[in-house]
RNA sequence: GCCGAGAUGGCGGAAUUGGUAGACGCGUAGGUCUCAAAAACCUAUGAAGGCAACUUCAUGAGGGUUCGAUUCCCUCUCCCGGCACCA
């Protein structure tokens, strides 16, 4: 009998050899017919940031994760895309670039590089020939073109105001990459700042970034989040007037009913100053106003919050008619009342609004209660001005209205009063911004715009595209951005479009070069156009999208925008916008001490190091066994032991089976019916599991199998015909592509492999006849509790009577029925009897 | 505070149109092989009681619905993710 050694690191050395050079699954024509392009399988992993440390355990999850896929609806005979690039533009290699003075561009080739290495390492099954970098002048030209189509439409503009701004990464950031009020990348201070920037108009799609989403498979916490992030409120606006001037001022609530309550107006002091309202503020009161809007704008946004509890604020002097009763109440500046939510004024209920309870004790301002609640004791605390509440009740002190239920009728009768009366209608707000794009950094796709001696902004011509990042800059950080230190750069603008004309020296947020990759790999290489619109209308959408839940709001907020306009700008065929039909989250894999890995705890697992002890293989498949795929987990390094040993038991078991038939002539083993269950029941499990990502119930249907074989292993008889073996192997292609193409390589003395590889080889099929049992095992309960199984023919499970006759007469059963009476008797169709007892 | 997800042996986890809780793997104990070790394999392994057959308890806590609940409903506790002075 053979050698029976597995050396993995050989083995995988021979196939990627062999794979590199037949160019295996690479150079796939994206042009299908309307019949092939019916089986189509689009397969996305969100592209990598190639950081200098290589490749971590935790991409390895999702890579290997939808190679499986991919290999798996090859087999099923499906036309699988599945491409791969790299997102190269981004701050940890300019930063690197500002320490080390290596270019950017060195550094990130070089990364790339390691990358591609480490993932060819693990079989991941991409088509290489697509492959992309978002740092490549191919690239960018249309990510640049992209910006260009907004322009045109009035979707990217030029604004100035106050941004976020990093002092550590000296940049703007995108209200998104604030977190708890600090840089995402650094966490350093964000802090305030005026500036023209760049902004693309994405809320002029927040509707339908909202609707759109019963239209995708995607996991509903996901949906959830963005559709929080939008913000859709539906609220009344309502006009109250300056007692002296009449000047309109409109607040918005989503509480109209407690209009009657109002005892003030609140306005944030930024609408203060836009409204001009200061010129009309009493003299006596001019520098107290003054005073407080200066310490004000002072306050970063983190200081806001910080005075949270306690509420600051100034009163202007004037005073402002409630339109339902003609009441004059005094109008506040406060910062507690944000800017860019609803209008930035605020009516003031403070019996029903804790903030303005809060601001009202302060400020000795009224409280006047217009809800009555059931419970007297809290009633009678509302009334006192004791403390604010919001619920349900019944309405009073609101003129015709009282007595109406405050959350039902009175909503709904007080709006249409309102409304009728011309001083009231229905808004809906949306926390939403719009995408701030302009980078003060230099690793990013310049913005495509010239100035010209007057300062107005004009698109760099078509013809001028791509407009290249120079590449003469000082990379350190000035508080301006770094392509002002760029001599071609200028000379290049003087040159095409004439003397005084400058650039736009900010590059673009490299959210903008990852929100349109995935159209792009369906036109790696074409130099004519972002993509063709004939090859997208076949692939798209995504058909599955993996990527971390870090993703959620920005990345596939920004993509689904690109995608919704393109389609309407007629470059994509594709009605619902939706560019990811279905998509998945990996977890983290967390080091062994169930912590984050991080180089500062020590916890972190080298793949390298896995590979060289074990193999790609073990590696792929204790990455699919840890959990499911969306959990996170911690990395177990006895475990990986374990798979190892299943993956070498199997490999012993097949080439032991492949061998008999080499020896001779051997009979066929006499009791076999166990193992050809397992295997048929195994082909059935991995055809359920795999598509649905189940691979740890996938691989424990493996092992389960593995250990019946092994159980009967025997070198007298055979226990599998040759179709048998070669299914088995078929069965591992996905998860272990090496083994199984050494096993399919070695199952050629059988004389039926038919290709050149195991993963071009048909997916095995399972025969139901091996599933079904002659007798089927019911349950006996006796009130509930298991007291007794019953093996019983399966053709004669309908017989109901048959078998309940056949339990009461059971010897064993009696010490449970003696001296009770039968109630109640109930038999589930092949699963259980209970007998219901008194 | 609001939105969302979750809690099952010593550990990772399996099982839900309600029907044998703990598949599979790890760990642990004992054994086979060996001069010995490693590797490999075999057996046992939720807890408690019992020589045993077996019995009772057990899926974060408490209640409910049901012949039957990890699964459905209500209340609560704890942990995780996101948002948050959102009017």
């Amino acid at each position: 009998m053979p050698d029976q050694k597995y050396d993995h690191l050989a083995v995988e050395e021979k196939w990627l050899q062999k794979w590199e050079a037949s160019q295996l699954f690479c150079g796939g024509d994206l042009s299908l017919s309307e019949a092939e392009a019916k089986d189509k399988e689009y397969l996305l992993y969100a592209f990598a940031y190639p950081s200098g440390s290589g490749l971590h355990v935790g991409h390895v999850e999702p890579k290997t994760a939808l190679d499986i896929q991919a290999r798996f609806k090859r087999m099923l005979g499906k036309k699988v895309f599945f491409p791969v690039g790299w997102d190269a533009f981004g701050l940890p290699a300019e930063n690197y670039a500002i320490k080390t003075g290596i270019h950017p561009k060195q550094t990130t080739k070089t990364a790339i590089d390691t990358f591609r290495g480490q993932v060819k390492r693990l079989a991941i099954s991409y088509d290489w020939s697509k492959e992309i970098a978002t740092n490549h002048p191919e690239y960018y030209r249309w990510t640049q073109w992209i910006f260009q189509k907004l322009y045109q439409k009035g979707l990217a503009y030029q604004g100035e105001g106050k941004v976020n701004w990093c002092p550590s990464c000296q940049t703007v950031l995108a209200n998104e990459q604030v977190v708890n009020g600090l840089c995402e990348r650094c966490d350093s201070q964000v802090i305030q700042k005026d500036l023209k920037q760049w902004y693309f108009k994405i809320t002029s799609y927040q509707d339908e970034l909202i609707d759109g989403l019963e239209q995708v498979d995607w996991p509903n916490p996901t949906k959830q989040q963005q559709i929080n992030w939008i913000g859709r409120s539906k609220g009344l606006s309502i006009d109250f007037n300056l007692a002296e001037t009449k000047q309109k001022l409109t607040v918005w609530t989503k509480f109209h009913e407690t209009v009657f309550g109002t005892t003030f107006l609140v306005i944030a002091p930024e609408k203060f100053l836009e409204m001009q309202l200061e010129e009309q503020v009493p003299t006596d009161r001019k520098s107290t106003v003054q005073a407080y809007l200066d310490q004000a704008f002072k306050k970063t946004e983190e200081e806001r919050k910080i005075g949270e509890k306690d509420k600051t604020g100034v009163d202007t002097g004037l005073l402002v008619i409630n339109p339902v009763n003609g009441q004059r109440v005094p109008l506040y500046i406060a910062d507690y009342v944000l800017m860019n939510v609803g209008t930035g004024i605020v009516m003031g209920v403070p019996a029903h609004d804790e903030r303005d309870f809060a601001f009202a004790k302060k400020y000795g301002l009224g409280i006047k209660q217009v809800v009555s609640y059931a419970d007297q004791a809290l009633n009678d605390a509302v009334a006192k001005g004791e403390k604010p509440f919001e619920g349900e009740g019944v309405l009073v002190n609101s003129a015709q209205f009282d007595g109406l239920d405050a959350w039902g009728e009175g909503k709904k009768a007080m709006a249409e009063w309102m409304i009728e009366a011309g001083f009231a209608k229905w808004q809906t707000t949306y926390k939403l911004r719009d995408w701030l794009i302009s980078r003060q950094r230099y690793w990013g796709a310049p913005i495509p715009v010239v100035y010209d001696p007057e300062g107005q902004a004009h698109l760099v011509k078509e013809e001028h595209l791509p407009w290249l990042l120079p590449e003469d800059v000082d990379f350190k950080p000035t508080g301006e951005s770094p392509l002002r230190s760029s001599k071609e750069f200028h000379e290049r603008v003087e040159r095409l479009y004439g003397k005084g004309w400058t650039p736009e020296y900010d590059t673009m947020d490299t959210f903008v070069d990852s929100s349109w990759y995935y159209l792009r790999y369906c036109a790696a290489r074409d130099h004519e156009q972002f993509a063709d619109k004939k090859v997208l209308a076949t692939w798209m959408p995504v058909n599955l999208y993996l990527i971390g839940p870090e993703h959620i709001v920005l990345h596939l907020l920004y993509s689904r925008f690109f995608t919704k306009f393109l389609r309407d700008e007629g470059y994509l065929d594709l009605p619902s916008g939706e560019p990811f039909a279905k998509m998945r989250h990996q977890g983290m894999i967390l080091g062994p001490d169930g912590r984050k890995m991080s180089k500062s705890k020590g916890n972190v697992i080298n793949p390298d190091e896995i590979i060289k002890e074990y193999g790609a293989d073990t590696l792929r498949v204790y990455e699919m066994f840890m959990g499911p795929l969306e959990a996170d987990k911690p990395w177990n390094p006895r475990a990986v032991a374990g798979v190892a040993r299943f993956l070498r038991k199997t490999y012993r078991l097949l080439t032991l089976e492949i061998a008999k038939y080499q020896a001779g002539s051997l009979k066929m083993a006499e009791n076999r019916q166990e193992l050809l269950q397992k295997l048929h029941w195994a082909i059935q499990k991995l055809t359920v599991d795999l598509p649905e990502l189940k691979y740890n119930t996938a691989i424990a249907a493996l092992m389960e199998l593995s250990n019946v074989f092994e159980k009967m292993s025997s070198e007298q008889v055979h226990l599998l015909d040759k179709t048998e073996i070669v299914d088995y192997i078929k069965l591992l292609a996905p998860l272990a592509p090496f083994m199984a193409e050494e096993l399919y390589e070695q199952s050629r003395v059988l004389g039926l492999a038919a290709q050149k590889s195991v993963h071009l080889e048909s997916w095995p099929k399972f025969d139901q006849a091996f599933l079904l049992e002659a007798n089927t095992n019911l349950i006996i309960q006796v009130n509930g509790k298991v007291r007794e199984q019953l093996s019983w023919p399966t053709e004669a499970l309908a017989d109901k009577e048959a078998i309940l006759s056949h339990v009461r007469g059971l010897a064993s059963m009696q010490k449970w029925l003696a001296d009770k009476s039968i109630k109640k008797e109930i038999y589930v169709l092949g699963k259980v009897v209970n007998l219901v007892v008194v």
